[in-house]
Order: C-alpha cells, then structure tokens, then sequence
DNA sequence: GGCACCAATTCCTTT
DNA sequence: AATTGGTGCC
C-alpha cells in the first residue's frame, strides 16, 4: 500500500492507530481516500483484525465503495468488517439478540407510509382528528422525539405538566406499543432499540465493545442524538473512534442532525487528534470561489476556507428563464452543445434541486430530445403500490403479526373484505393475544361475517401459511413466482389494459431481478434479510454504475457525489431557499449549507439557474430570485440568459468583453438557435401553450399582420421590431398587440 | 362491499 | 396539475 499519494495532512491521520481522531474534511479534499487508507493501514501494518473494524457510512452504496476501495488497496481481506450505514449494523446487532428486548429476530421495518398506517389505526382507538392533528404532524414529533432518544415514558416525565401534551402522550404510548404488538420497528426505533438492548445488556454490549476495537464514522455532522449516543457505547472502552465530517455540509437538521457533535467532539473526548482537510482536489478554482462566496455569509460558522492548486477553469454560468419550461430547455440545450463539442457522456450531467417536484420540468424536455435519464429519490421503486403490496405478503410470511401488512393486503385483490370484517376481527383480536391473521383459524368463534368474506379470509391464510411453511427451504425467488401465481396478479393487471396497469406489470417482473440479484450476491438469501435491506434502501443505493443518462435529483441526495458538469436549479425565494426557512435563522443557515454542497458537486462546469415565474399548485406564479444568487461572487458569474431576462437582484451584469467573448457569444447562439428551430430536430412541437417572451429571431403570428419574424426588441422588453411577411417591418407593443409566439 | 365521482390537499429535504 | 381521500349510490 503506497501512503505517498496522500499529503501531508492526509497522510498524518492515516497514520495515528490510536485514540480519538477528528479528521475535518472540506468538500473533495479527499476524506473516503482517508478513511480506506487508514483502515487499510490498520490492516497491513498494524495487524489489525478485519472483523474488529467498523465504519459506519451514510448510504449503503458508500459501504460497498469503501469496501472495494479497501480491497483494491490490501486484497479481499473486508468480509470480515462490519461496513454500513446506521440503521444496517444496528438491524445486524438486532437480529442477534432481538429476544433480549422482547422482539423475535423476525421483526420487520416499518418505513413511512407503514407508521402513518399504523398512527391512523391509534388515531381511531384514540379517537383523535387527523384534520385536527394532521398524521404527519404525529409522525414528525414522534420521530424528533425518538431522534432526541425520548421513549413515551422520558417523554412523559419531560411534559408532565404541560396538559397540551397530554393528548400526544397518549398517542405516542399507543404507537409504541403497538409496534411491539406488530413485531415492528420505525427507522428511529433501530437505533433506539440498539442502545435499549445495550444499556440492558452489559455482556451484549461487552461483546460488542471488545469486538469492535476500531470504529469509524463518515458525515459525522449529520449524526442525531440517537446515533451519536450509539457510537459513545461501542467506543467507550477503546476509544478508537475515528470521525470524518465537515459541519458545513451539515444538511439534516430536520431529521435530528446534531451539529454540535463534530463541533463538540474535543470536549467529548478529551485528548482527541484534529486534523483539517483543506486542499480540494474535486473542483476548478472558479467553482471553489463561488461556493466560499456562498458560505461566508453564516454568521455561527468556524471560519475554514477550502483551496485549491487547479486553474479557474470556466465561469460560473447564469441563466434566468421566463418559466420552469424556459430554464428546463436551457439546460437542456447545454448539454446537448457540450455532448456536442466535448467529449462528455450523459451521466456526467447532473441537475440539481431543492425538491423532487422540480424534476418534472428537466424530464419533459429530456423526453422530448430523446435523451436518457434518471431521476433519484421521488416515488421510490419500493415505494409503489404493487411493490408495497408484493412486500406486504412477503412480510405477512415472515412476520404473521404484521397487523399493518395485513390489512394492506387482505383485499388487495379483491376478497370481498372490507372495513367492517376488518372491525369485526380486531373486536374478537382485542380479547386475545392474536395478530389479525392468527385470527383467522377462529373464525367460528366470531359472529356475522359473511360466507363470501370467510372464504376470502380462510384463502388467504392458506396462501401465507403455505408460503410460510415453504421460508427455511426455498429461495426467495420461489417464493415470490408462487405468491404471484396465487394471486394471479400478472392477469389481474393484464385486464386493466392501461398503461399504468402495464408499467406494474413492468415493475413486478423487476422486482423479480432485484430479487435474484439480491440472491447471487448474498451469502444466505434468506427472505427477512431481503426485506430488511430493501426497507433501509437509500436512493444513491439506486444508482446504476453503468446506465448512461442526465441524472436528476434532489440536493440531499447528491450529497457525498461529484459530477462534472452540474447545474443548480431553481434558485429562487421561497423554493430554495425553503418557505420555511425563511423567518427561522438557522435553517436558513441550513439551506445555505445546502447551497454550498450543491455547489461543491461540480468538478469542472457549473450553471445556476432560476425561473422569472413558476408553476405551482397548478397555478403560474411569478418568483423572484433566491437570496444565495445574490450572496455568489458576481464577478465569477457570466451571464446567459436572453437579453430579456436581466436578473433583477444586483444583476451580475457581465463586463463588456465578458459579454461578447468567444464563449458567451457561442452560448448564445446556441440558446437562440434553438428558441427560434432553426436546429431543426430540437424540441419538434413543444410550445402548445407558447411562452410570452419574444426575443430576436422568435416567429410571431399576428392576428392582422400574419406571420412574422421578430428583429429587434426595445429596451423596455416590450416595443418589438417586426418583419411581417406580408407587410414589412412595423414597431408593435408586445403587450397590446393581438400577437402571439410560433415556435 | 365496490365503484364512481367530487373535494381537498399538496410541493421540503430521508433512513 | 395531480393524487388521495371521502361520500354516496348501487
């Protein structure tokens, strides 16, 4: 293993063995190159066992990145270490003795849209209005509760005397025991069950402490309570805690990121080594500049400047668009130039925004250039209704006290089973032990459900009791073939005839490859740990090495990327920065961290972008521009937009010779060439409901005038110069003539 | 119980 | 704009 390619800095961490170690790493200045080296260093020449190694990553997909990295360093000595994300070593750790706090090791993860199944049936025992106290309100308290390791009885005792917490008391007692009830766990819960089991557990929590001798932990400053409490267990006794993490790409308050453990991290651990990773190797020094020209404006913020030895590269570029649409095509339009001209492919592009909604508009006009592309996060694979429901069954199998799951499927398809039944049964269920479907052999003992429902319901437990008895023998694939030929679902799909029916159709035959590669890569393929990993799935972990496309996707989830062209989207008020951020301080500092990140992602190219007016709610708004343009080191900015669209904030109004270089002009042309068709195969029909912006070279219709062609337009934006084919050149007002774009 | 139609709500970010 | 949930009728 060869240490001289790392610098001074690097190397110096890489080498200490022992004790507590921050390594501060700045945006690119090359921490996963860090923490493989060190590990790979405690390995070749220190001795170090690999299974007394654990590096605990933000999503799975950086787990198998730094395993092969690793590898690639000392050879495949990794199966042995634990690499993951929180909430996988904490399942692991759980699995092993769940018996310990109460649960089987055959406990399922509920995710989203089960905990707000399971909060809804809490809020009809509890009689609580979801219009009052909205489920996601619930949900997000609980969640901050659990993240601030709260149990409904800490929590009790906290807000015992304030009678308008009373209510949520209740409620938050009721969800707990009910996961209990449910043999389920909420993403919080793994790691709150994992410290449960720990603090009472002492030989558990032994065997972990001399087992993992040295622990390391990546996005150190998006750690929350839970997860740092975590790592103050398994590190107690060795103190050979190695954390990486920049606080200011700090971006998950919200879900309980905790800044103050890397800023505090001295003070925990007395004695502890910091090293400061300031030299990026990522980004053009342009790009660099724009990103310290962003973040200096946090006032609660160390000061740390990142630097870097490559050239300025180009500009930043900085469009502003009539609409979403308008900026959409610019974008768009930029990578096909650069496809184009330079040697780039697809997937070096990435788009960039502050929420999935905004993917709609990049997607359209991708479609209609042909051009592939993928879109991360949004409504994830696992998260559609046919694949939810293929799940469910598959959890029902595993776990037959899934009450959640249960009542998911029990009509789905149809089995004539609807809310009364359902009722029914809980009445005969509250006086019993039995989950929903143990119920089900008892069905004499319940009154007035109709022949047609019982039959449906006895099938039904012969279906998963059949699969059941099939769990310790057969593949997981198997399984799954047989649960879709008794269900019939292909056909009951093919029936619909409709395009969604057959992109379920699609989407159950992929599921079935995921399975299978689930399968070939695993040890033991068994179906609990299948569905525990696609439950804690994170959507980088969906991303396809070898799929060429634009990728497309939200800021939190580039986080950890790095592309060599990005553009940043859809920097306006109140979209990016958040609406929500905007009378709270630190999550305004928060959105800029989030900037700042975005920014950083870029290795060679750069656009910031932002539309004059936008979509929302179905209805066209005017928007102005986002306070971060404003905060950007302007003289790194060129701008591209039509001349129509000056920004309005400090315009980073380009220097004459800016203006008219060689670069800007050529960006031009392209951006105009294509408004006006003259590319021919670009954008074909498109514009049914035509932008009002005209621009020189636009083709407009007018009502007396007939087709024209516009030459010029007046200062203003307004007065327009146009050649009419049928009467020469005129001056009209945009505004008032009876006018209207062709494109 | 199932289905069709209407109304309300949503678009902040995620394991 | 689009999805989701609710209501009322068959």
């Amino acid at each position: 293993m060869d240490l001289s390619i790392l610098n001074d800095v690097q190397r110096k961490a890489v080498e200490v063995v022992d004790g507590p170690i921050l390594v501060v790493a700045g945006a690119g200045s090359g921490k996963t190159r860090v923490l493989t080296h060190r590990i790979a260093n405690l390995i070749e020449n220190h001795d170090i066992f690999p299974s007394g190694i654990m590096a605990i990553t933000f999503t799975n997909k950086a787990a198998n990145e730094m395993k092969t990295r690793i590898g690639s360093l000392i050879g495949p000595v990794t199966s042995q270490m634990w690499v993951g994300t929180f909430h996988s070593i904490c399942v692991r750790i759980l699995r092993r003795d769940a018996d310990r706090i109460g649960y089987t090791s055959d406990f399922v993860i509920y995710d989203t849209q089960d905990q707000k199944a399971l909060l809804k049936a809490c809020y009809k025992e509890l009689n609580i209005d979801d219009k009052q106290t909205p489920l996601k309100t619930s949900q997000f308290k609980i969640s901050a509760a659990k993240n601030d390791m709260l149990t409904p009885e800490l929590y009790d005792m906290q807000n015992a005397s304030d009678y308008r917490e009373k209510g949520f008391i209740k409620l938050y007692y009721l969800y707990q025991a009910k996961l209990k009830q449910n043999q389920a766990m909420d993403f919080d819960d793994l790691m709150l069950k994992t410290i449960e089991l720990f603090k009472q557990n002492q030989d558990v929590l032994s065997y972990y402490q001399n087992k993992f001798k040295y622990i390391h932990v990546d996005e150190y400053q998006d750690t929350n309570r839970a997860q740092y409490t975590l790592i103050q267990y398994l590190a107690a006794k060795n103190r050979n805690l190695f954390v990486v993490g920049d606080a200011d790409q700090s971006i998950y308050k919200w879900r309980g990121a905790d800044i103050r453990n890397i800023r505090e991290f001295e003070e925990d651990f007395p004695g502890a080594q910091i090293f400061k990773l300031e030299q990026n190797y990522r980004s053009k020094k342009n790009i660099l500049d724009l990103a310290n020209s962003v973040i200096v404006n946090n006032p609660n913020r160390r000061d740390k400047s990142l630097w870097t030895d490559q050239d300025s590269g180009e500009k930043i570029g900085y469009f502003r668009g009539y609409d979403e649409k308008d900026e959409a095509k610019f974008v768009i339009e930029r990578i096909r130039t650069f496809i184009r001209e330079k040697e780039y492919k697809l997937s070096d592009f990435a788009i960039l925004y502050r929420t999935n909604a905004q993917s709609r508009s990049f997607e359209d006009q991708l479609m209609l250039n042909a051009m592939a592309y993928k879109v991360i996060g949004g409504l994830k694979f696992y998260e559609r209704k046919e694949i939810k429901d293929l799940l469910a069954y598959m959890k029902l199998v595993v776990n037959p006290n899934d009450d959640v799951s249960f009542i998911r499927v029990i009509n789905e398809p149809k089995r004539s089973i609807g809310g009364k039944t359902i009722e029914k049964i809980q009445a005969f269920q509250s006086k019993t032990e039995l989950s929903l479907l143990e119920s089900i052999p008892h069905l004499s003992q319940i009154e007035g459900i109709g022949a047609k429902a019982q039959k449906g319901l006895v099938e039904f437990y012969e279906l998963i009791m059949g699969l059941k008895a099939k769990l310790d023998t057969a593949f997981v694939s198997q399984i799954y073939d047989e649960l879709l030929e008794k269900l019939n679902i292909i056909s009951l799909y093919e029936l619909e005839r409709s395009i969604e029916a057959d992109a379920r159709i699609d989407n159950i035959y992929e599921f079935k490859t995921v399975i299978e590669e689930f399968e070939k890569r695993s040890e033991s393929p068994n179906l609990r740990d299948f569905l525990a990993e696609t439950s804690l799935r994170s959507d980088q972990d969906n991303i396809e090495e070898q799929e060429d496309g634009v990728l497309l996707m939200t800021l939190h989830a580039s986080k950890g990327l790095e592309f060599p062209v990005v553009f940043l989207v859809g920097l306006e008020d109140n979209l990016f920065p958040s609406f929500r951020a905007m009378d709270d301080p630190e999550e305004l500092e928060e959105e800029r961290r989030l900037c700042y990140v975005g920014i950083t992602r870029a290795e060679e190219r750069l656009f910031v972008t932002h539309a004059r007016n936008r979509n929302q709610y179905g209805r066209f708004e005017p928007r102005h521009p986002s306070p971060f343009l404003r905060e950007m080191d302007q003289s790194i900015l060129e701008n591209l937009s039509d001349q129509n669209e000056m920004p309005s904030f400090d315009p980073p109004k380009p220097k004459k010779e800016n203006y008219f270089s060689k670069n800007a002009l050529k960006s031009k042309q392209s951006f105009f060439g294509k408004a006006s068709g003259t590319q021919g195969n670009t954008t074909p029909v498109a514009s049914a409901s035509q932008s009002a912006t005209y621009f020189a070279g636009a083709k407009v219709n007018h009502k007396v005038f007939g087709m024209g062609l516009v030459i010029s337009v007046g200062a203003d934006g307004e007065m327009l110069t146009i050649a009419f084919d049928s009467c020469g050149i005129k001056k009209i007002h945009s505004g008032l003539a009876p006018i209207r774009r062709v494109d």
